[in-house]
DNA sequence: GAATGTATGTTGAAAATTCAACAAAAAGGA
DNA sequence: TCCTTTTTGTTGAATTTTCAACATACATTC
């Protein structure tokens, strides 16, 4: 756990908890670690919604399937960020996502009991976590809200431009690489890939964007 | 404020308050009513994201608005339900959604601040609302993957048919209302309004569903 | 109850997406 | 390095959506 402190440090729930106190309050929660290879899977559907997690390292991708195989992305964890909260604090039995590893990555799992019931000591620090994560989940609501603000465009090419300006803005640069590739950019998008990858050939001859592999820029 | 005690002691951020505890709670809450028209706007966005509505009467929707004027409908609030309240958790400057009363509404609106900030009085109470709060919050977090999953479909008819099974098992029965006109499930599920017009009567004709105004039934 | 306005249904043409199949390029492993 | 696998790009046909225009039904108001 060591070698994560830094990673932990900068997770939102922990914020305006001095380094000190982290220790003794990650004590306090407890929580176990666990590694999940590539292509590995974090949550499966349908189990139970008892813990929020903490990317220590890697990636993960939130998925959901129909029953007819088609996959639509809702969104990454990457390190320091929390994911499986909404479940947790929603108090669901089954969870309705797949979370899957997309590069070797490790997680930290701690139990929402931990997190719901104060503790004996630290308890200070504890209604800070509370209001920590209401805002966490607060601002992952506002995440989907916008992915839907993206997705309700009814064309692959507005899709794509309203996702590129949103990173854009979001990295302060023109130039920025994405977290997807053809395929998951798709699924994120909700639109064929071929027909991804054939707008987005088209808007690099039209000169408006250009692009090599998951590197964008907009011109 | 007495004619609405029975929507408040309903709403889900008082749960677990006892009804003698309700009133001194909402004196100390602070808050203020205020009456819309139908078609009158609640909340517009780009306002300050300081205060949690309630719904007292009445019916709301939370619409995003591109700037070719395409409208995105977001949701409904009904009596005894919260609105705003994930904007507010996440403390933004600016509000991103148009709310706007689909027909005369009353709301009830609590400052963020007092509920964020513990009273001197009541305060075993206050706690039970931040986590009713966060539960809420978690909730609709759930709602909007939900809807995600909706309008991920790729035809009319495959997001009209998950929006129906959604409805019809909301509430437990083949035969329901839905809050929506046609426009306006049009802009909820993302598609042309005249395209689902056709596809529901194509729909009727073929046995599959029966609906007279906004009353659907799944045969 | 007549008149006006709003909501819903219908249609056909244009535009866009999806789908399937394959080619090319890149990545990964032996 | 060579071979295999995965990813990405390309294409054309079929399907679907969108768009515009209009007809009809329903509501509301005076």
């Amino acid at each position: 756990m060591k070698k994560y402190m830094e990673i932990l440090r900068s997770c939102p729930l922990f914020d305006g908890i001095g380094n000190e106190n982290l220790t003794s309050m990650l004590a306090c929660l407890g929580g176990r670690t666990a590694f999940f290879s590539k292509k590995e899977t974090v949550i499966a559907e349908g189990s139970e919604a008892d813990c929020i997690g903490i990317v220590l390292s890697g990636t993960l991708q939130i998925e959901m399937n129909d029953y007819f195989g088609n996959r639509t992305i809702l969104g990454t964890a990457s390190p320091s960020e929390l994911f499986g909260e909404a479940f947790a604090c929603a108090d669901l039995k089954a969870i309705p996502v797949n979370v899957v590893a997309v590069r070797d990555s490790e997680v930290l799992f701690i139990e929402k009991q931990r997190i719901a019931h104060p503790c004996s000591n630290a308890c200070d620090f504890h209604r800070r976590i509370i209001y920590n994560l209401l805002k966490i989940v607060a601002e992952k609501n506002l995440m989907l809200q916008q992915k839907a603000q993206i997705t309700a465009k009814r064309t692959t090419r507005e899709k794509l431009t309203a996702y590129l300006l949103s990173q854009a803005k979001r990295n302060n640069s023109h130039s920025f690489d994405i977290p997807f590739n053809r395929q998951e950019l798709a699924d994120f998008l909700q639109v064929d890939r071929s027909g991804l990858s054939a707008e987005i050939s088209k808007m690099k001859k039209e000169g408006i964007i250009n692009c090599r592999k998951n590197h964008f820029e907009l011109l």
